[in-house]
DNA sequence: GTATAAACGGAGTGATGACTTCGAATATAT
DNA sequence: ATATATTCGAAGTCATCACTCCGTTTATAC
């Protein structure tokens, strides 16, 4: 691959993530334009909006994913798991703007971002098991449902445009919740 | 009015209830077509898309508003709080997929939704309350916050496509959180 | 420096969907 | 029963957007 090609190519996924996650209904053109390229390269590179979108998300989600992966390595797990919380649920909203222009935009993730979508659920899980074992979250809570919780809180947030403050006492009732019951 | 269009106007709502309610991006003919009605004949009622996705809106969110009201009048104000809670989480799917479909169709809600959505919170506050008063709710739990917790609830019920099993041990995690501390 | 293969941009193309027009149909008042 | 005012539906119009074509430009190998 030449050295323009591949730099058009990180540019674009840079605008994209940008775009999208003002706006899920935004157009390629916008995208292209955000760029600095031809709307023709754009889909040069990624074959359909849909490959351009599941890559966007892929990253996404690797990076969330990383950073629990990251904070497995602590040696206070139930910080970790609470501090990861809260960093996903802030950072929530142009993610879901973007898993949400891929499902407006024809059909459900395909096969890289739902696996990508597994990893990251497999190192939050990891999280919320050391969390339990130091008895920081209540042993009774499972992943499915705690992973509702956090899905839930993201959403919320996002959709209510909560404040800073407001989202934080939501997370602390969330939280009290969460807490083994004293 | 002639008795025929009142009949019309009735049968498109409810067609656009239900079309808008399973998917957001439906068009104006799949209305029409579900309604058994000529595409003309829906937008001589409802001048423009935005203002059919209004009506239909508007008209759930009087109906949860009048569920509330309903149950204002319980005498265990803590059962009817959470009860409450659950019925708006467990219908939220398609509820949401209208205010989806409302903000992706342009803009935020009209005068008439956002006065149906004042009612709505206002009832929810007049629950929130009672139930605080009989200490079935934590007394420092504030409306903004709970009503983020309901969103959010509502939200990740929906966009994870939760079972009625998990989307329970969701609640009661969330319900442990609204308790008073033991 | 030049050849050439690769990448580029912008002007199409076709489909979709919101909204309009207008002649046909129908409810109600007489 | 008939007049007429109102409502109806099907076939348009127009804008938007995903995606393609092709002549031009540019990076790199020699």
């Amino acid at each position: 691959m030449r050295a323009d090609a591949r730099d058009n190519r990180a540019r674009i996924m840079t605008a994209a993530d940008d775009v999208f996650g003002r706006s899920p209904g935004a157009s390629t053109d916008d995208v292209a334009k955000l760029a600095g390229v031809g709307i023709a390269t754009v889909f040069r590179h990624f074959a359909t909006k849909t490959e351009l979108l599941e890559a966007v998300l892929t990253l996404r989600l690797e990076r969330i994913r990383d950073r629990a992966l990251e904070l497995a390595g602590s040696d206070d797990p139930g910080t970790a798991f609470f501090e990861f919380f809260t960093q996903v649920v802030s950072e929530s909203a142009s993610k879901l703007a973007i898993a949400e222009a891929l499902t407006a935009a024809g059909a459900a993730a395909g096969e890289e971002a739902r696996e990508a979508g597994r990893g990251m659920r497999e190192a939050f899980s990891g999280l919320l098991a050391a969390a339990q074992k130091t008895g920081a979250v209540r042993a009774d809570a499972e992943m499915p449902e705690v992973y509702a919780l956090l899905i839930g809180a993201s959403r919320g947030a996002t959709a209510a445009k909560l404040d800073p403050e407001t989202r934080d006492r939501m997370l602390a009732l969330i939280y009290d919740g969460l807490k083994p019951p004293r």
